[in-house]
RNA sequence: GCGCUCGUAGCUCAGCUGGAUAGAGUACUGCCCUCCGAAGGCAGGGGUCGUGGGUUCGAAUCCCGCCGAGCGCGCCA
């Protein structure tokens, strides 16, 4: 409807005489109005140009109004306060407007406006060492719908899991598994302060028994026999570094590899399962390992090296970030040879776009935001552009119990799994409450409130205007009468009432909330529009009864109400929520 | 110290690609059930938009300073 007005607009300034309007003229927009008063539509046009084509900007309004062509979507249009342009749309433009929502259904709300660009969405890649928690759950969730209204706006998304399944910290789990399996094995040990500690990982470990019985069993006194002294006496790095190294020799490679690879499996499988069942799907997941086995660091470093962004210091390789908008210069090789992690994730990021995806966006906790300026100097060093990459940081959670803070962290080894939370409040209330903030605002995340059923509860609430027209349409047959879609539709100048006609003009500007949703990566737009559509609907619903005995009247407000039910059903699936018949 | 983010009603937050008297939920106060789901609806009070400047016809929104909160500043990953 909107992009209707805006081409009444743009046919109505191509009419008028050369040299009115200063050349290159601002993008037209239009925006709904706070105040009814002020019709359905403003536009701000003629304040916005007035002193370049240096002319009043009430006269010029007036101007653009005259030159305006007829259109059966406006009712009215005039000039108002400093030389806005408001437009009164016709109520039969509404109505059209609902017949457009049940005529298009499912794709109602939808673009090709994307054209097909290819995005890659990468988002959760949490290390494969340890369950998701909530945090993760927040970018899963944001990522996912993030995804889905950019694939809604005609792009051609895809998503990614970075799997970091390289380096020291996979040794460090598979060693913590081992030691766990040498437990099993009926060995006492000090377990290092570095492994990790969690309970998640003693299934793995019985698995692993299971499958290799004793025969990856040593002593604990061989295992740990002279080590450099754990912490806090000694240093909890190179104890485990050690420790690693203790490992292999006495496993052997091929032994040591074989735990590495079990413990990664099964570690994995349980993250996926974790997001399979909390709906978020990925088309890629994308090894580390087997990304560095490609060899495409070692390319990237040669193109950067090649272009003359690299130079020697201290025995290490340093990139010339600073040249690039970084604050400072990074170590991407470091003095032992080692490839630093940064080094593989601008190689990653290259990797993207070699790929062919024209935009990146990276979902990442608001902690990583050091990140962004160097992996973007290495894009541009490497020749990308510098908006080909873009960044979204997510907040922390923190979860409640009513006004209890519950608290969660790493160190105390009593975080809480996004399985535990799921368990608790069920996935829809966890998605929809994950994105009901903007991302840049810490989440307060309520156990109790995303349980209730009541009002107070926006997923509740949502979900029950949905559930109550599945509710009117099962009374409405069990009363022996049935709903005629024609008559609905030749009747919709029936629907008068303000509370009607205000839940009609909510309806009509969910493509505009959904565009903006998309383009702002702001899911949490979409989540208001809802709660906000849901209370039209419930007042209306209260105000005016839809199984009335007049047929014309019953079958107008029964389509009102399948056009919100539809709407609602469309938000919904891109917040990966889901909308019940009944509950 | 440097950098990023945030600061809007008692509380939790929208609004920030500048627009016409600043919105919602909650809490508080008072109404509304012989009626399709009261798991609901209606009305009311409540705000120097952290603060001081600047840009603009117009600033919660853009720019600068200050105050306060969170986070990040390894040849870790």
């Amino acid at each position: 409807m909107k992009e209707q007005i805006v081409e009444l607009i743009r046919r109505g300034l191509a009419t008028l005489p050369a040299g009115t309007l200063p050349d290159p003229l601002p993008p037209i927009e239009i925006e709904r109005t706070r105040d009814a008063a002020h019709g359905d539509f403003a536009s701000s046009i003629a304040l916005k140009v007035a002193k370049a084509a240096r002319r009043n900007p009430r006269e010029l309004a007036q101007a653009i109004l005259a030159a305006l062509p007829a259109s059966p979507l406006i009712a009215r249009a005039e000039v108002a306060g400093a030389g806005f342009i408001n437009f009164h749309v016709a109520a039969a433009a509404y109505a059209a407007e609902l017949e457009r929502i049940l005529a298009q259904g499912a794709a109602y709300g939808r673009s090709d406006a994307g054209g097909g660009t290819r995005v890659l969405v990468e988002f959760v890649s949490a290390n494969p060492t340890g369950p998701l928690h909530v945090g993760h759950g927040r970018l899963a969730a944001y990522g996912a719908s993030v995804a889905s209204l950019m694939s809604a706006m005609g792009f051609a998304v895809e998503r990614e899991y970075y799997v970091n399944d390289a380096g020291r910290q996979v040794d460090i789990l598979a060693v913590s598994v081992w030691l766990r399996y040498l437990e099993l094995c009926g060995e006492t040990l000090a377990f290092p302060s570095n492994g990790y500690r969690g309970d998640y990982l003693r299934p793995i470990a019985q698995e692993l028994f299971e499958v290799e019985q004793r025969g990856l069993h040593f002593p604990a006194q061989r295992v740990f026999g002279d080590l450099p002294a754990d912490a806090p006496a000694g240093d909890k790095d190179s104890h485990v570094d050690a420790l690693i190294g203790r490992s292999r020799e006495l496993l052997g490679t091929e032994a040591f590899d074989r735990v590495l690879a079990f413990s990664l499996q099964r570690m994995l499988a349980e993250i996926r399962a974790d997001l399979r069942e909390f709906g978020v799907e990925f088309e890629n997941w994308y090894s580390e390992r087997s990304f560095v086995a490609s060899g495409a660091i070692d390319r990237a470093l040669e193109r950067l090296r090649a272009e003359g962004h690299v130079y020697t210091k201290d025995g290490a390789l340093w990139f010339r970030a600073s040249a690039f908008g970084d604050d400072e210069d990074r170590v991407v090789v470091r003095e032992n040879g080692l490839k630093t992690y940064f080094a593989s994730d601008i190689a990653y990021h290259l990797d993207k776009r070699v790929r062919g995806f024209e935009q990146l966006i990276d979902v990442l906790g608001a902690d990583h935001h050091g990140y962004v300026a160097r992996v973007r100097a290495g894009l541009v060093a490497m020749g990308q552009p510098a908006d080909c990459l873009e960044v979204v940081l997510i907040q922390l959670v923190n979860l409640y119990r009513g006004q209890e803070k519950l608290a969660m962290g790493k160190r105390e080894g009593q975080f809480v799994t996004l399985r535990q939370l799921r368990e608790e409040v069920g996935n829809d209330a966890c998605r929809l409450f994950y994105l009901m903030r903007s991302n840049d605002q810490h989440l307060d995340f309520d156990l109790e409130l995303a349980k209730s059923r009541s009002k107070d509860n926006p997923v509740f609430y949502i979900q029950y205007a949905h559930a109550r027209v599945a509710s009117v349409m099962k009374e409405l047959r069990e009363r022996g009468l049935s709903y005629d879609a024609q008559s609905g539709r030749t009747n919709l100048g029936l629907l008068t009432a303000a509370q009607e006609t205000a839940l009609l003009k909510s309806l009509s500007s969910y493509p505009e909330v959904l565009q903006n949703a998309a383009y702002n990566r702001a899911p949490h737009l979409l989540v208001h529009y809802l709660r906000d559509l849901a209370n039209d609907f419930h007042t209306n619903y209260d105000a005016h009864k839809i199984l009335v005995t007049e047929p014309e009247l019953r079958n107008a407000r029964l389509t009102l109400a399948l056009g919100l039910q539809q709407v609602v059903r469309n938000g919904l699936e891109l917040l990966g929520v889901s909308a019940p018949e009944s509950m």
